[in-house]
This record gives C-alpha cells, structure tokens and sequence, in this order.
DNA sequence: CTACTTGCAAACTATTTGCAATATC
DNA sequence: GATATTGCAAATAGTTTGCAAGTAG
C-alpha cells in the first residue's frame, strides 16, 4: 500500500487540506480545490500574486484566492510571514507549534520544530502586566544553496 | 543642569534622532524635522498613515513622509512590527538588541531589552545548512490596562 | 431547494515614483 | 552654487468588497 509515498509527509496533503475545510464545516468547491492544489507542496514562501497566477488559467477570481488563503490561515494549515525585505508571505506550516527560517535570496522555507521561546523575556512581559497571547518568530539567512551559488 | 528630566530617555530624543539622521550624512530639513517630533514619545505602535496625519498641517508630502521613516529604520531608531491583525507599523526602537510585546488592544509597545535566541534551533538552521543573518521576534498580549478595561 | 460560494469589476488602502522647484550645506 | 531633498500628483501594488449568478450539500 501507499507505493510511491517514500517520505513522510510533513505538511498537509492537497487531500488533507481539502478534507480539513470540510472538517470546518466549508463546501468543497473547484476554486478551494484550485488554490490548495497550487498551495501543498511548496517548499519557498509565496505571495497571494503567485497563487492567483497559478490558478487565473483555471477562472479562478482574484478574490477567492485570497478568500481561500484566508481560509487556509485560520485553519493553521498556512502561516505568514514578513521578510525583512517587506512585504507579506505565505508558507505551508506542520500541525504544531513551530517556527521557520527563511532564506533571504531564494525564500526557501525550513521548519524549526520546537520553539526556544518561554524564558525570561516572557517573564518581564508578565511582571508589566501582559497577558500574553502569542508570538512571532522568523528567523532569516541564507540557505546553502544559495550560499554556494554567490 | 538637566532640570526638568527626571527619567532615564529610553529611547532617542528629537534630538538625538536629528543628530543621528546628520550623522550619517543627512541634511536637517524641515520635513525631516517634522516626521521626527511626530514620532518621538510614541509608546504605541504608529502606521505611515498616522504619521503623515499628525504632520500633514505642516505641509509635508506623503512621500516625504514614508522616506523620512525609511531612513529612521535604516538607522534603526525605529522599527517595523507586523501585528497578527495583519498590516505593518512602527515602533521607537532603543539602541541595542531587544525585541517587543506589544498589546492587541490598544497597541501598546513594551520594549524587552535582551534576547532568548541562540540556542537549539538556531542550531538546527545551521547543520541544514543556513547561514544566518537576523530573526524576528514579537510578542503579543493585552497590557495591564486593557485587561482592566474589559 | 437554500445558503454558501463564486467570478467579476470596481473600490480601497498603503506606499512609491517622476520631476521641477526648493533649501541645505 | 551644487546637490540632496522636497511637495505634488499620478502611478502602482496588493487586497477587499458588493453583488448577481452559480453550485454544493
């Protein structure tokens, strides 16, 4: 069974993330279809423009792209994130917490799993009176690749 | 001497910032004057937008506005935070390595002077591979005040 | 069938650019 | 006086909205 699946999967499937929006009570429809198929298995951040030229040959409106990614957001299937270079991007995320390292010429994007955060800082948070809901963390350098092509 | 200051400047004064901005080779003008004073003391977060609202009877242009803050980044006497809600804004910046909780609600920035960083996962990026250049950390929570208020 | 979802186009928001005029050093 | 910098207006980028038509459940 499963022939051809050498590796483990680490983010979701183009199934799995179809059958998550299901799952959240979401209609299964061509154009969620169109923008998952273009999003799984992306290995660089990308941009709402990069969908949309993806999937624009299948008609699929501007607007349901970005719906869709918003979707994708709130189900935490996909993340954003904000290279120092500015502007926002998405990256396909695994199911726990983790966080990324990004490289800054090629946008490769890897998963850092586990989190170093907990310690100090939050504490001096909490002692000023925050209740803390969250954080962001990005690293950013440049991949191997990369370094060796410069 | 000094009558009149009572706390330790956190961060840079009106002056300090203009001095910075001739220090690297900047002229002293007028808009720059007026993006600066409009800038220092914030303790929330603050968007181009904001910015150009409070100097805009001053007859700043708009682009003055957002290369003046570019510059201020560029300096990093301010720096950009990306609230979870989505859209970027500024932040005063202190001088050395620290990172921000800032306050859902209300937007309040609270600088946290030090860093948790450099442990596990920094270690993880590199034996993939990664040289890296920088990261990003925020915090987000509701300040002592906002927590009163609902 | 019914409500969710769509594609389209226009509307928006936020920021950037081109350029002659201006002000700083 | 040379050049960095400006204000303005138009341009651009990226995303969102309003709505009638379409389609999944």
């Amino acid at each position: 069974m499963l022939s051809g699946v050498e590796m483990v999967e680490k983010h979701a499937t183009v199934n799995t993330m179809l059958l998550r929006l299901q799952e959240a009570g979401h209609r299964m429809t061509s154009a969620r279809r169109a923008v998952v198929e273009a999003v799984a298995g992306r290995e660089r951040h990308f941009t709402g423009a990069d969908v949309l030229a993806e999937v624009e040959d299948r008609t699929v409106g501007r607007a349901s792209v970005f719906r869709t990614l918003d979707l994708l957001v709130d189900l935490g299937l996909i993340g954003r994130v904000h290279p120092p270079s500015g502007g926002s991007s998405y990256v396909l995320c695994p199911q726990d917490h983790h966080h990324h390292v990004i490289c800054s010429k090629c946008g490769l994007v890897l998963d850092l799993p586990g989190c170093p955060i907990g310690g100090e800082l939050e504490q001096q948070a909490r002692s000023a009176g925050f209740r803390l809901q969250g954080h962001r963390l990005e690293y950013y350098g440049v991949c191997e690749r990369c370094q060796e092509d410069s």
